[in-house]
DNA sequence: AATTAAATTTAGGCAAAACTAAATATTTGT
DNA sequence: ACAAATATTTAGTTTTGCCTAAATTTAATT
């Protein structure tokens, strides 16, 4: 596999390519920053190999082992994302750009002995499960902030958006994974919120809280 | 700088090319198992990044960018040789393969961090020197083991092969960096060595001898 | 010094992965 | 249902890094 074939193969899985409707060529070239053309060559190589369903005019697919080497390059990606955060200080909006080219690496040894040093984690610093070396991922009990009502209580679980832009704000504002936050307002007027985290509160937009996974207090 | 460039730079300072004699492309061809034809092809190229040194027909020599990065490369790679020994387990005839691609990571937080978290070694698995961040590095003062006298004594500090048949060989007969050998016997007919390793007596023939870097005692 | 041998370069081509522009399918709107 | 708009594919090019075969330069030998 090279590194391109890889990354067409992670782009479609995270458009949904696993489902059922296939995924159009211009979706597919615009996430991946490319030309239609580029991706209907691509969907032609990935077909001989096996690893997609591709007839022209029709979408494009992942086969089941399609599926499966895309889990084990997003299982590889989250796992560095882990390692950097945990054994290398690196802030959460630090790790992706370095994440992308680890995630090319080919030494299976390299990869689960990672994941042993880190303790088999199931979520990486996003939140994001990571799949298991068998492809197995549980995806986290959780509500985005946006959604919870006045007074609520939950616990950061994750994001939904992952640029640095969005992880270094929260960053600036204390926000991490596993901290409590609890909904003290709800603008009408906009949908802002006014958010308790630790000893301070904090006025947000409905933006930021829309980007916000919280795992609800029962 | 891509991938091949790099390993083009690497090879030519290996074969001496931060010297006053120019490598020629012949050897370039063979260290790479490639063709003359593409080293041409590729001097041309690093001569106009400023990288190397070249004039048709005169062979290769690096630049001072092109040592750097030369030794860049090296520093990168041997810095992960450590990591995958120290913190993943692996032997020292596993890690080569993988930090060949790791190498080529490009992230200088990354390597740093990796830096400080093996607590800023000087030398790799293999006991060859890593240079530090501004390219300084010094080679242990060191002798063959086929260069030692009847009786001498010695600590083991490195490899000249690094092939992974004879590590694997030295890993057979629980040599490995560190260890003490004495000289008990040298057989007069093919030079090979009888030598006392921990509790063992063990031969050796004079090719594994002289492959052995060990650092006399005084 | 001339000729042979060896090393090196040039010329022309190939495959991967991208692109542009033109051609063709599909979808949408009325 | 049919024309217009949109999406997709095809055809032809580019760049990188490699190749082979032929030409050229340098080195070695007699």
């Amino acid at each position: 596999m090279t590194r391109s074939e890889e990354n067409y193969i992670k782009t479609i899985f995270h458009l949904g390519g696993n489902s059922t409707s296939p995924i159009s060529t211009n979706a597919i070239a615009e996430q991946m920053e490319t030309k239609p053309s580029s991706v209907t060559d691509m969907a032609k190589k990935l077909a001989d190999k096996g690893l997609v369903h591709y007839k022209k005019y029709q979408g494009i697919l992942l086969t089941e082992s399609g599926i499966r080497l895309a889990l084990s390059i997003i299982r590889k990606h989250r796992l560095w994302e882990v390692f950097l955060v945990e054994k290398l200080d690196f802030t959460w909006d630090e790790v992706h750009e370095v994440a992308e080219q680890l995630e090319h690496i080919k030494s299976e040894k390299l990869i689960d002995q990672i994941d042993a040093l880190l303790g088999y984690p199931k979520y990486d610093p996003h939140g994001d499960p990571i799949p298991s070396k068998d492809g197995e991922f549980f995806e986290r009990d959780k509500q985005l902030l946006s959604d919870m009502p006045k007074a609520g209580v939950g616990v950061c679980v994750g994001v939904k958006d992952t640029s640095p832009t969005f992880l270094k704000f929260l960053d600036k504002n204390q926000i991490a994974l596993g901290i409590t936050i609890e909904v003290l307002e709800i603008e009408e007027f906009d949908q802002s919120l006014t958010i308790q985290i630790r000893d301070k509160s904090l006025n947000i937009s409905h933006q930021i809280a829309a980007n916000l996974y919280v795992k609800k207090q029962s």
